[in-house]
DNA sequence: CATGAATGAGTCTTCATTCAT
DNA sequence: CATGAATGAAGACTCATTCAT
């Protein structure tokens, strides 16, 4: 319980601090205001670098935004397969899935929040979070899996996602606008269990 | 089962029949490009009306965005208290949230939408959608009464709310995404009854 | 000296009681804020009638900037006829001249305003204030008058026009925008007095 | 008398052609049009500029008439204290300062007007030209120490003020109309010596 | 006469993007 | 690589004016 969990977040293109620093900053002011309501200029000051910058490293703010999802819909999905996909059984795996998403918010809020709120409707073209696209694959594999194994009941495997995956992202949801006060790691048993209750076959 | 459900959607103000139009008109595009990308010359022609006419009848856009916001919200809660709170099990108060929800999805779509969507989060100052703040209360009070009653067990009652209005937003997303072909009333009673395991005492 | 003055301010089209609350709020309004910003929503505030009265009344926004300003013109003029021309000496004349106005100034201060700052620059085409026009022919006339009648000594009619009229209208500058803080009236004589040292043959 | 004076018109920011283009395209339409009939669009057209440059250069339209005004004063104050303050006899200092004006005028009669009728009234907080605030200070300087040099009478010094500075600005107001057509050069002396004659002890 | 909802041209301003230095 | 002045299309909003009731 206390060996280290590592949320894996790979550094891009070694040597371009200025990029990072952009990518950290455009990450920060789209968290906190928004895709729309954050100006290239507001950028500019935030990461203090140049307009010219911006282009040199991104060829345009949409990129930039698709970016930062990429990066982070990437650090999901391997840590998704490293913490989760390993699990042998479907119970272990949920808990796991649980653990993962909850340690992160605690640990990369703005991260996460971009997982979440970085619906980037009005960016790209569609209109699903990572939780909806790629994590939806990811869980419904899971489900799907513990269907055949038997360790799930016989059920739509939308709904069982949506059990899962929903739950989660209320949780943190709450845990992000403050309506939770405590640390989400409280939750995970328990969070996990009663998923599972309403699983298991 | 076979009675008529009707949602209700009371008429603003007899007699503004532009008023309606433009609410209309904004409340779809909103939905469909965002707030941001919807400019208000986007709402007069998908209105039909003219750009004086917006803002004799709603000082500004986002006053405008607001105003259907809360509109979403009452209607939510006009239809919880009739349908939800009057009944009497806790079972069946997830059961007709369940039906409600659903229901009210393949009904009026983009309505419930924006309640999901509309996350206003670049307009209003908090960031949480009706099923946030006020479906929380909503959710919240249901789930007390249930433990203090001794249906629900007890467990941290954030975490039971999040089980229930996670679940059910995670169904509708997943519809209007496409990504659930059926209309959502097929799953009523599946939703309900895993919702259910995973609370009853 | 204790009789009392009259100034002329006949009644506009009597009857028509809409008309007077529309010139009055929008005198008002103009000086206070200027022509352009004031609104027609404004002076529909400030007068309490409906947008359409005004138009009903004044055929636009323009012409009852003129009418305001025609009215004040003829007021002066009707009081410079009155209480200046029916002067015998030129002297008396430049003493009443100066009495008319610090005495309205004090009295009305509004429409002494919108004859002095009413400068209808941007709404007619000349570009002269009342005491630049018709305040210019009154002076100029009194001042030839008095060159002819050797009261006046031989010099150029404008300047001495804008000794007198000059440091009248800085006097009531100074007194309207709260410099001088004592009423004008304390200061016709001495003001008559030194404009008549500047100009006596 | 021959001698060339330089009327003060420092540079500003040396590099910035395009900001000085703006300045001077709106300072000549502010004084042509006024400040609210000259629109962005305007200045555009005037200086051969675009939009965002005018945005980059100033904050707002508001804040470039300020700027012209500023500039205004801060020339009329140089000129003021480099040409009448350095005068010995208060009728020296007089001299001067109707040479200075009245010069001026002749020679840049769109700063001039600026510094009359670009009062801001509209704009600015305070109601008062240059020739009321910076330049009254200076004219009511230059009068109390003639009082106190016992060269000029004892009197209200409002008064003595409103003689000089009155009489100034309305002959460069004639002239600015086209009422005076010979240059104001030629009436130094006399406006001088009559301004005098009121005022001398 | 009076109303005020409706119009739409025009206003100021912002901001993603480019490019000469 | 980096800069930031310059661009201009597009945005939200205002307001004088009209007209059906």
């Amino acid at each position: 319980m206390a060996k280290e969990i590592v949320f894996r977040a790979e550094k891009r293109h070694a040597g371009t601090e200025l990029k990072d620093m952009i990518f950290k900053a455009a990450q920060k002011l789209f968290v906190e205001k928004g895709y729309h309501s954050t100006s290239i200029p507001d950028i500019v000051k935030e990461a203090g670098v140049s307009t010219g910058a911006i282009y040199h490293h991104y060829s345009s703010k949409e990129e930039l935004a698709r970016e930062i999802h990429k990066t982070a819909v990437q650090q999901f999905l391997a840590n998704f397969n490293e913490q989760v996909r390993t699990q042998k059984s479907t119970y272990a795996k949920i808990r796991a899935y649980t653990s993962l998403m909850f340690r992160w918010t605690e640990q990369d809020p703005v991260m996460v929040q971009y997982l979440l709120y970085g619906r980037p409707k009005e960016i790209l073209v569609r209109n699903l979070t990572v939780c909806s696209e790629e994590g939806l694959q990811a869980t419904r594999e899971m489900v799907e899996q513990g269907m055949e194994a038997g360790e799930i009941k016989t059920m739509n495997p939308c709904l069982a996602s949506a059990i899962i995956s929903g739950t989660l992202m209320r949780m943190i949801e709450l845990r992000l606008d403050g309506l939770i006060e405590h640390p989400l790691e409280e939750f995970i048993e328990a969070a996990a269990n009663n998923i599972w209750l309403a699983l298991k076959a």
